[in-house]
DNA sequence: ATAATAAAAGATAAAAAACTCTTTTTATTC
DNA sequence: GAATAAAAAGAGTTTTTTATCTTTTATTAT
């Protein structure tokens, strides 16, 4: 479904948006442990969301990345674009290039509403609404 | 979704099942131009297919592979379990290996929806539904 | 039998994805 | 303003996936 780095950027993400809560910034190492994921790997993918204006980040003594509030209102769909770029949105499930609604694939109908559905759910998951859900504590992010 | 391997797989399952309604074999060389893939790739592909007893094949002049009665029954999902794996019913979207309903994910619960429809999907299409639908000429396994 | 044909098997190569390590830059705090 | 901390950047490495090429084996037709 997801790549790698964006399984990783999407938990990382969500980690990063509830410790801001607490107005704390949060370190690369504190995000690898918290979330189960290769430390350098993530660091390089923080980066990249950085980069993407996805999250904020300071240097230095006390630094780290922080999510401000409009940080928060970005979507897993957002984060998955940010890293997988928008196949999800474009790409037919038997990878036929020409497949479109005239020259569809032989599950293009039906996929296409599984796909509907599917970016629903990525689009209308903001980091806030994860908030909210997690502060339940009845979420996890880790692997154990 | 599914690996490019999975993807040729289908493409030429699907291929392979069309051309068997008359009794025909088909070659490697035939299936990567039909179903625009590339020709060794596919072969070894359809080894494996033809391993795990998904198709068959025959040898020497006028050989290549078929599908019998059995074979036009397998479903996508039996194809896809061959070449990917069952990762696609057991994996979380997240990549959580301890995602479970009692340890889940912030999404596990609206993805279950989705990925219940989407096994749905793959099961109830099988090979003999496909030629059924081939038959009307508007669907397409080609890149143009 | 022999030649031709086509899949099976094996070995190799290229590309992409996943992951690691080192150096540099920037900010902070004392 | 020196020491330190942490991200940014750059440069590998490893692993997996995708793809190609060559040789072998089995089958068919002549």
């Amino acid at each position: 479904m997801f790549s790698k780095s964006c399984e990783y950027a999407i938990k990382a993400m969500i980690f990063v948006a509830q410790k801001s809560k607490a107005e704390t910034r949060v370190g690369v190492k504190e995000i690898a442990k918290g979330t189960d994921a290769p430390e350098h790997f993530v660091a390089k993918i923080m980066q990249d969301l950085s980069r993407r204006k996805l999250v904020h980040s300071v240097k230095g003594p006390n630094g780290g990345f922080y999510t401000d509030d409009t940080d928060i209102k970005s979507s897993i769909a957002d984060i998955v674009k940010a890293i997988d770029g928008d196949s999800i949105y474009t790409d037919c499930v038997l990878g036929l290039k020409a497949c479109s609604e005239k020259n569809p694939c032989p599950v293009h109908f039906e996929y296409k509403e599984i796909k509907k559905n599917l970016i629903a759910l990525i689009e209308k998951n903001t980091l806030a609404a994860f908030n909210d859900k997690l502060d339940t504590g009845k979420f996890f992010l880790k692997n154990d």
